[in-house]
RNA sequence: GUGGAUGUAGUUCAAUGGCAGAGCACCGGAUUGUGGUUCCGGGCGUUGGGGGUUCGACUCCCCUCAUCCACCCCA
């Protein structure tokens, strides 16, 4: 093989496609039951609009950013994630004048990272940005759809986290207050943490190594340092949930990666696939809008990764769909009789009715062999004394029992 | 980006440095018009790729690519 697919990224086989489809449908399903319009974008953008929104700082644009210049020189980049190019469009084409506020998408996505079960360099994501709005309702109803998705797929080992991050002066006083807890102890901290207290104090509380661990234990936690408006926008989304029947956990760790997000912050965790147990996150990003150039606009999303949500729901042996057999296979003994068949096959097909037939099997026990492993609910058979009456045996692979059927009325029998 | 494991037929896995094999799957056949079971037969490998050591390499060494696991990060 002189060619092989890129790292990190895969081919989704015929097999596992029917799996997929009835996915994205169930999700466009429960979006327009939500009220949710579907978006899509283009995979790739300028640079900037991610560098910007995401946080020059971020990991994601530091090193998993696919990068890359066109032909006079413009900077464009595979998109990362889906939620500021919707909200690119969303101000591009004023969506806001339209009442258009609530939309979802769903697509490949790009990160430069390193593979590993659940990772991938091309990964798809399915999410939801509802704009326009700071009412604590808007956050449980985005979180309750996750829920109510995941539920929906039967999926059982789940676990929601919440937390609030607040507004970016909470959010400053609690790193401030982050920071004053862990310097006395900077000597004893893994050299990763090292990083994380300059860079994201907060990733500081879940590091794994035992001995930061301990620190975690006892650190001011960001809930206790939301201002007055934050905590009640908090308590307000936790009262809604409970009317909603979403059962979480509060998490004060939970950190979303990006730089935009503000406030309720969310994660929905399933142990069992790996390492990579995050199926979902999001969480509002209030002061987004405003920093790419709209009015200041409040909003709340989420994204969900395909690969991870497959992983899942293989792992507790839910399967959403098997790719089924075609209606009819064709079995023709001779050359008349497939001269017979071929044009009837086409108006079979035409009318909706998947047909296999297959000239190089010319003996009978191949072609009822090959009809039996397609899957085909019916075979129907040509041999000299169908063509003589013009009609086909009709036999059902499942029961065994078979009728003569006139062919003109072959469509009508099998729609 | 860091560390570790692995790479042999379509697939799951064997093979002390000495002729590359098995199950499953696939294809064909068992007096030419009735499938799934059974029986018989069949093909397949540049042992991921490249280089080195050796009389001889799937086996040992180096490089490379890929996968998996963990870190990191996240969906």
């Amino acid at each position: 093989m002189e060619y092989n697919i890129p790292r990190g990224t895969y081919d989704i086989l015929p097999e596992a496609s029917p799996a997929r489809q009835a996915l994205y449908a169930r999700f466009l399903r429960l979006a327009e039951a939500f009220g949710y319009h579907e978006i899509t974008t283009p995979v790739f953008e300028q640079a900037a609009l991610f560098e910007r929104s995401s946080g020059e700082s971020s990991d994601v644009v530091q090193k998993e950013m696919y990068r890359f210049n066109d032909r006079k020189g413009r900077v464009f980049a595979l998109r990362p994630e889906g939620t500021a190019p919707v909200v690119r469009s969303y101000l591009e084409n004023r969506l806001d004048l339209k009442g258009e506020n609530k939309l979802c998408y769903w697509g490949p996505m790009f990160r430069y990272d390193r593979p590993q079960a659940g990772r991938y360099r091309q990964f798809y994501q399915y999410g939801i940005e509802f704009i326009g709005s700071d009412h604590p309702y808007w956050d449980a109803e985005v979180i309750s759809f996750l829920w109510v998705f995941f539920q929906s797929l039967g999926l059982k080992e789940l676990r929601l986290e919440l937390n609030s991050v607040g507004c970016p002066d909470c959010a400053a006083t609690y790193e401030t207050a982050l920071r004053d807890y862990y310097r006395p102890h900077l000597d004893q901290l893994c050299p990763d943490c090292l990083k994380r207290f300059e860079l994201k104090p907060r990733r500081l509380l879940d590091c794994k190594v035992p001995s930061c661990k301990a620190f975690a234990k006892d650190a001011p936690s960001q809930l206790d340092y939301l201002d007055q408006s934050c905590a009640e926008h908090f308590e307000q989304v936790k009262a809604f949930l409970n009317l909603m029947n979403v059962p979480f956990t509060i998490n004060p760790g939970i950190v979303r990666g990006l730089d935009y997000y503000t406030n309720t912050a969310f994660e929905l965790i399933y142990e069992g696939i790996g390492a990579q147990n995050s199926l979902a996150g999001g969480g509002r990003y209030n002061g987004l809008i405003e920093q790419m150039g709209g009015k200041s606009t409040p909003a709340i999303g989420f994204a969900g990764g395909i690969e991870r949500l497959l992983l899942a729901l293989e792992a507790e042996g839910i399967s959403l769909a098997d790719s089924p057999g075609p209606d009819l296979y064709v079995i023709a003994m001779g050359v008349e009789a497939r001269d017979f068949i071929v044009h009837l096959i086409n108006e079979l097909r035409a009318g909706g009715i998947s047909v296999v037939y297959d000239p190089e099997k010319t003996s009978f026990k191949a072609q009822l062999k090959a009809a039996n492993s397609s899957r085909a609910r019916f075979a129907a058979i040509i041999g000299e004394d169908e063509l003589a009456a013009g009609q086909v045996m009709l036999k059902n692979l499942e029961t065994g029992q078979q009728q003569a059927v006139k062919a003109d009325a072959l469509l009508q029998f099998l729609g």
